[in-house]
DNA sequence: GAAAATAGGATAAGAACAGTCGTATTTTCA
DNA sequence: TGAAAATACGACTGTTCTTATCCTATTTTC
């Protein structure tokens, strides 16, 4: 309850360090596993959806890696989020999939007061960059 | 991800409902679950929890129930949380369980910086009380 | 052509959660 | 005094989510 997925947590460990080693190097997943004592197929799936996401570029072969393409401090945390997971983490189900998806939805009295924590975290991760946690 | 669970869902749901009625009513379990379309057993066991930790009173018996005790102002949704889950919401594992829990936490390179938005959802949460979601 | 890397689908193993069931206990009331 | 209605509580089941692993294909370098 309330804790982020080690995907999640892979992926902004993965972003700091490229934030912290100097600009355009390039990094391979194995090298950030095995650093980090990462799982490394793992973090290649993160490492693939940022990439997807273009939060890092990929570059394939023997010589390939990952590079940071944009400045850390323009990289939100909620960017990092919403590309690793499908869907955005919402405080209730109803938030993140509609009325539908909860059978209480008519006769539920918290969903509106609850949204204002919603808010609240939303904008944390919104105004929190990969730069501020170098 | 990020989501409360249904049961301090079901709880906040249950105290709302309390403050919002005459004070001192008696409610029971049944009546409750069925006003918001709620599981009744889940409930119950809620209920109970709320109870051990005082924030509502029980009654056994035919005529039984429960009883809001305090103002619903002096119930923080801290409180709440903490009497049903039997851990604090925590953005990481090593934060409820300490170092023993995490096989990286010595590399973990994004543990404080996450402590700020950790601490700021724990604000929000001790600072709203259940007479704000009436 | 071998080696090393990304890409990505499939699957298994595990944990967390929601929900149900059964039984005991307490209390009221007819 | 016994039936009924409520809480108390432990056990269990099924489902869903998450983590992790496995396998294969593709790309690129040397």
């Amino acid at each position: 309850m309330l804790r982020l997925s080690k995907r999640v947590e892979y992926g902004l460990i993965a972003l700091r360090h490229f934030a912290a080693i100097q600009e355009g190097t390039v990094c391979t997943a194995k090298e950030i596993s095995q650093k980090y004592n990462v799982p490394h197929e793992l973090l290649a799936k993160v490492l693939q959806k940022l990439a997807q996401a273009r939060i890092i570029q990929s570059y394939q072969g023997v010589r390939g890696g990952y590079v940071l393409v944009h400045h850390p401090s323009s990289i939100k945390i909620s960017h990092v989020i919403n590309a690793i997971e499908h869907e955005k983490p919402m405080l209730a189900e109803c938030y993140a999939d509609g009325p539908e998806s909860c059978i209480i939805f008519d006769d539920c009295t918290i969903r509106r007061p609850l949204g204002k924590i919603q808010k609240n975290i939303n904008h944390f991760f919104h105004s929190m960059s990969i730069a501020e946690i170098v």
